[in-house]
DNA sequence: TGCATGCTTCGACTATGATCGAATGATGTC
DNA sequence: GACATCATTCGATCATAGTCGAAGCATGCA
């Protein structure tokens, strides 16, 4: 009975609607000020000041002070992970929770999970990638191969620069919308920050969802055809 | 704010601790009766009742009734999947609640994840199909090679019945205490079914730990060796 | 120093939901 | 058909925890 970890301890804290919609705002990988995630969480300030102390207590968010200012982010991508999982039951057996908005249809398309992309194309560019062995898989462990290493370095990511950090080069992600897995770890940040900043798609203020340019999609059709 | 699918109500329905043993307690893969899963709440059958009901109501369990019993299963391999994610979390940042002890060994080496084998022994399984190319993986999907298909003949696994089913043959499965993968899905359970039957290893009672004979230990590291 | 801003703490209220005893329903056994 | 077993429903109790207003504490700026 009382046999592994103490699951209600973690469950009970994503449990109250308040904290859930404040750790999904944090799912964008952005930190975010306690008066941001009251608004996110649909509470006042005393209200969001407890539920981010137990949120930090329970070891699933991190808080830095900066000046007057506190910013929370969660506290890594194993958490992240954790989220999108009960995401993925919550869409297949939830009573959907209203009709799917034109919002959620940009939602499943492209959006950020955590750090890295997600949504369908998050799900095409790894799938590519496994297809042409320019990565390979053991389970969650992803392994970059020598030709994977050259086509990221002409997509323009420095790869050797991420291998310095401490951070996992490459992780698989299980993406809730798809059920498929997409590029997590520091690979699937850069990868994302590349398309950023060769201006393929922007950020939606104040939302997961990733919008690209009409350039941008052609451009990444392109990548992930060639 | 209102992105996504409802987080709350997943977690919350984990979150409580009776319902929390219940789970635990399923994720041993058998089917359990609502007495049994009231002892391993810790709770009254009244209790246990309406425990139940919420957990059939959201979608977690399901129940059929044989009899004057009526017996509750994990709902899927996605809840189990979901639940091994959270107690990832749950053991990397909760306070480890108690000493480990000899049951948390043993745990650790080989358990029951559902219907097949997790634990030490069960990712070094996965590891030994991957390196041999006997499975490829391509994150969370996993196929049977021609090599692999032959290796789990050999082993006295009927592939081509399992592939009738309606689930899917491979799956993996994230490792709560080795955080690795570990084989699931159809092709998993017959692994874990076969050893089973050629008495390398028999359940411990009232418990997910699989308990290796001496034998059945050397037969198994002859398995993955070979 | 004085004031504004961002956040937390305190105190009080409230509601949700977990709990069990007793009663009821359903199924199998004698 | 009477009884025992397994389970759910009802009713009442009680505690936990979410909520906010007001006050307190920092930090930054003038």
């Amino acid at each position: 009975m009382k046999e592994g970890p103490d699951l209600s301890r973690i469950a009970a804290l994503v449990g109250d609607p308040a904290r859930a919609n404040m750790l999904s705002a944090l799912m964008s990988g952005t930190a975010l000020t306690a008066s941001e995630l009251a608004l996110e969480g649909g509470v006042g300030l005393p209200t969001a000041s407890s539920h981010l102390a137990k949120l930090t207590e329970g070891g699933l968010v991190t808080v830095t002070t900066q000046g007057r200012h506190r910013y929370y982010a969660l506290a890594g991508s194993e958490v992240a992970s954790m989220l999108e999982a009960i995401s993925g039951v919550a869409a297949s057996v939830g009573p959907k929770r209203a009709r799917p908005g034109p919002r959620d249809g940009a939602m499943r398309e492209a959006r950020v999970c955590y750090d890295h992309l997600a949504g369908e194309k998050g799900v095409a560019l790894f799938d590519h990638l496994a297809g042409r062995q320019l990565i390979s898989t053991k389970g969650d462990d992803v392994a970059l191969t020598g030709s994977g290493r050259d086509w990221f370095a002409a997509f323009g990511v420095d790869v050797a620069a991420l291998e310095t950090k401490r951070r996992p080069l490459c992780r698989a992600c299980l993406d809730w919308s798809v059920r498929r897995s997409h590029l997590a770890g520091s690979l699937g940040a850069a990868a994302l920050d590349r398309m950023f900043e060769l201006k393929w798609a922007r950020r939606e203020p104040d939302s997961r969802v990733v919008r690209f340019t009409p350039e941008g999609r052609g451009a990444f059709e392109r990548l992930i055809r060639a």
